[in-house]
DNA sequence: TATTAATATACCTTGACACGCATATGCTCT
DNA sequence: AGAGCATATGCGTGTCAAGGTATATTAATA
């Protein structure tokens, strides 16, 4: 029996591969936790805790069969993070021009955090001390 | 200096709270540290530091305008994050889509467009998004 | 009832990471 | 150069979750 029941929000129950791959699973057809265990090539103990995890979050379902557990997936908490992701989306989709251009030239650069832009030479506006 | 760079997925990235604040307060225009230090209400190094991680995981970036530094959103984590999440959109329209045929008729969910942060129970159908 | 299969849970250890605080770095202006 | 603002980073600490192993629970079958 637990105490007490730590609220995760959903996004950090996504966060563990484990877990998204069960979930990813699930998408297809329900599964048992054996199958789980054989198709994921993990331990049964850490299956079942991620179940039991994602059961808790309301991710997941089980029903009875037999000895087995049968396992399937709900919809809502992916899609609150669906909602979540929803005012991005339009973000992205009003800046693909920009995008565009961008992916020109960034390609695949690591990103360059350790040379301290030489650009930056030229200064830009010079700002008083903006008190918003 | 760092020694090596712990490659998080984009989930793990997200998991964080205060992250995610950061990003929704990203997604309307690009702000200073001190804007989001003071929008936010934490304490500065925090914000750096979520900075820090935001910018190494490609979710944001920054120009230098005088001693600030200025970050802005990039799409193509969260875009990662959304193409994750497709096959789940197909499940659950799919589940729904009984619900969805009855609710069709008073199809008036057009409301909180603009409202980012309303994460109470975001019940709301999400619209099958039918691969076009 | 004993046995085996399937799944769940307890306990322990380890490691990641978020925070607070202090300090360093960098830029601007006088 | 020096003061002051804006941002970044280093360090120590506490918390928490994931994995491993052993064991408990529940159901089916002999």
């Amino acid at each position: 029996m637990e105490y007490i029941k730590r609220v995760e929000s959903v996004f950090e129950i996504i966060a563990e591969p484990n877990r998204r791959a069960i979930l990813s699973l699930l998408v297809s057809s329900q599964q048992s936790v054996g199958e789980i265990e054989r198709r994921l090539r993990m331990p049964q103990p850490t299956v079942s805790k991620h179940l039991r995890v994602l059961r808790d979050a309301g991710f997941v379902e089980s029903t009875v069969d037999a000895q087995r557990r049968l396992y399937r997936l709900k919809p809502e908490p992916l899609q609150e993070v669906d909602a979540w992701l929803a005012p991005f989306r339009r973000f992205w989709s009003a800046h693909i021009d920009a995008l565009e251009r961008h992916l020109d030239r960034m390609d695949r650069t690591k990103e360059d955090q350790s040379t301290p832009t030489k650009r930056k030479t030229n200064k830009k506006v010079t700002r008083p001390k903006l008190r918003t």
